[in-house]
RNA sequence: UGGCGGGUAGUUCAACGGCAGAACGCCUGACUUUGGAUCAGGAGAAUGCAGGUUCGAAUCCUGCCCCGCCAGCCA
């Protein structure tokens, strides 16, 4: 250990410490490198970025970053099957929205195909490859099982020509798919299943986004990989977990080959899983193509254009990320934690406004009305942000009809409940107290509260020092402006979906969006702009729709302690 | 079944041979024009199990147990 350490405060020097930075750390010090670290964010363009992927850029460009290096975007596209540029400008854009761009423009694997081909027809020159013109059951059956050694193809020792040759031809696309693969000739017997002469190249006459028809043949993602990353100068590959296993094999096809810089060094870190969620690009894309939510976008989804449209700010994101850290544990979040991130970052930025999801007329019976018999409108004025005096205030009419929230009263109240019921007074935030003296119901629903209120309080505090213990959110009915919100809950009730059962559908909670048309605003939110979070007063946070005027969707609740209470007593 | 990786408060991490800590969650209280925010305090762990080395072990050694990954022409 050296006691030399770098400076605690320097960037990538003290504070966070972990395996990876300690590894990177003893990299630079020892100069290999030259003492650069550059690292690369790998996407496969056939899906969407979701909550997994953050925390592997967080960590890829975070890192690069930290010790003074880069990072590259490069699209890992060598499966022309799935993928398509509708995909790549996505990740981009979501990438983008994160905080992150790339030093460089983006990079494909497919730019080095030629690269690729070429390091191939070598490995076949030097008899570490050979053409299997077997077919693909017959390969996977003679690769053996665990603890059971493999056997070799029949075409494993063919001449060095007859493969060169056939691999021209699989290239020139004289060949059908499956008909034949390349295979590196490396070891049948090793433990390691990824070192049983793995395949290199499949024939696959598709179309690929970028290089159209000009390849046949595609390498695999062992075969691309180790070097594209080489090609780039890649010197720290990071990956999540499962890749693991493939590291020898990343490591003997480097052996390989002649490096033009140094030689980059794969190490894997543990995947991000929350609870109440998915986080596969399979299981995501079965809920969009079965419906159950309206597509990549839903807000209840986990993928980066999920979370945006239901309003947590990217800042929030990422540093969840740098707070969870990195480990090779494999390991489960709870999706409360994220949540805290996205409140705290709310807290301090989103504008507060009035709004009631459901609501209930609240008639003050002594409010002034004027010479023409019309109730006056009294306008308060409230901060846009406690907890950012800077944010200025906006002015809120008040009148003698208001809406309130229908729970913010209850005729017969449980223990310890503050808000309104009859002969309690409650404060109206920013604006008078006033005193439930009555109610009206309707086929055993409360429909109307009665209250008198107190001039003397006008701004919200009582000259003469008397306290209440609630405050409660109101609209004037006159001046209401009707708003529609969708409250969300966990998209599966249970911690880890399919856990019982296997299948993360039998987890699905049925009542995960519930939509309310009724709401009313205060008049400032017609002026919100698409994508803007805004903290509705003591409920949560909420944010526009992009496309949709006058939907919002909760983007999380404000911490609730009476529903705590509540939960409690059961 | 062979190989590899991993097991520390409820959860996620820290502690790198020297007093097991933090955050989130939970509980109490203070404060408060959001039952929010903020502040203070508290409960909560024989570090998977069993041995061993050592003055001293979460940390080193041995054996066992449990979890994850690997037998695609996916990445």
């Amino acid at each position: 250990m050296s006691d030399a350490g770098p400076d605690p405060g320097e960037p990538g020097a003290g504070g966070a410490r972990d395996f990876l930075r300690d590894e990177i750390r003893r990299d630079v010090e020892s100069g290999l490198d030259g003492g650069r670290v550059q690292t690369r964010f790998p996407p496969e363009p056939n899906g969407y970025l979701h909550i997994g992927h953050a925390k592997a850029i967080c960590l890829d460009f975070g890192l690069a970053e930290e010790f003074g290096g880069s990072c590259n975007l490069r699209f890992d596209d060598t499966n022309p099957d799935a993928e398509d540029t509708e995909y790549v400008e996505a990740i981009i854009e979501d990438l983008a929205w994160l905080g992150f761009t790339s030093a460089r423009p983006p990079l494909f694997a497919s730019d080095y195909f030629g690269q690729l081909a070429e390091w191939a027809e070598s490995l076949i020159e030097r008899g570490l490859a050979y053409v299997d013109e077997q077919d693909g059951e017959t390969i996977s059956a003679q690769r053996g099982g665990f603890g059971r050694p493999g056997i070799e193809s029949p075409h494993r020792d063919r001449p060095v020509g007859e493969s060169l040759e056939l691999f021209g031809r699989m290239r020139r696309g004289e060949l059908a798919d499956g008909s034949c693969v390349l295979r590196a000739r490396i070891d049948m017997q090793s433990d390691v299943m990824q070192l049983r002469d793995p395949v290199m190249y499949r024939i696959r006459h598709a179309t690929h986004h970028r290089t159209g028809d000009e390849w046949v043949v595609y390498p695999t993602y062992d075969w691309a990989h180790g070097q594209s990353d080489a090609i780039e100068g890649v010197t720290h590959s990071l990956c999540t977990l499962e890749f693991d296993s493939h590291r020898p094999l990343y490591d003997w096809f480097l052996d390989q080959l002649p490096l033009p810089h140094g030689r980059p060094r794969q190490r894997e870190f543990a995947r991000l899983e929350l609870t109440h969620t998915v986080t596969s690009k399979r299981r995501l894309a079965t809920l969009v193509a079965d419906g159950v939510v309206d597509g990549w976008d839903d807000p209840r989804l986990p993928t980066l254009r999920g979370l945006r449209r239901r309003g947590y700010p990217p800042a929030a994101i990422r540093e969840f990320c740098d707070f969870i850290g990195v480990a090779r544990t494999n390991s489960r979040h709870e999706i409360e934690l994220l949540e805290s991130f996205v409140r705290r970052e709310l807290n301090a930025t989103a504008q507060r406004r009035m709004v009631v999801l459901r609501p209930l007329l609240l008639t003050i019976t002594n409010w002034p009305v004027d010479d023409e018999g019309s109730p006056l409108v009294v306008d308060v004025e409230v901060p846009n942000n406690p907890e950012d005096p800077g944010d200025g205030t906006r002015s809120v009419p008040c009148s003698g009809r208001l809406w309130i929230e229908a729970e913010d009263f209850m005729a017969e109240p449980p223990p310890r409940y503050h808000r309104l019921t009859p002969g309690r007074e409650v404060r109206l935030r920013g604006a008078f107290y006033v005193t439930c003296t009555g109610f009206r119901e309707e086929a055993g629903r409360v429909v109307e509260v009665e209250c008198t209120y107190d001039p003397a309080t006008r701004g919200g505090s009582a000259p003469d020092g008397r306290k209440v213990k609630s405050t409660i959110h109101w609209v004037s009915v006159e001046h209401a402006v009707p708003v529609q919100v969708a409250l969300y809950e966990r998209l599966f009730s249970a911690e880890v979906p399919g856990e019982a059962t296997g299948d993360p559908l039998d987890d699905l909670n049925p009542d995960s969006r519930e939509l309310l048309d009724h709401c009313r605003a205060e008049p400032e939110v017609a002026a919100t702009e698409p994508g803007q979070v805004l903290q509705f007063e003591r409920l949560g946070y909420f944010a526009h729709d992009p496309r949709i005027p006058g939907l919002f969707h909760r983007t999380v609740g404000l911490r609730d302690e009476w529903a705590n209470i509540q939960k409690r007593r059961g």
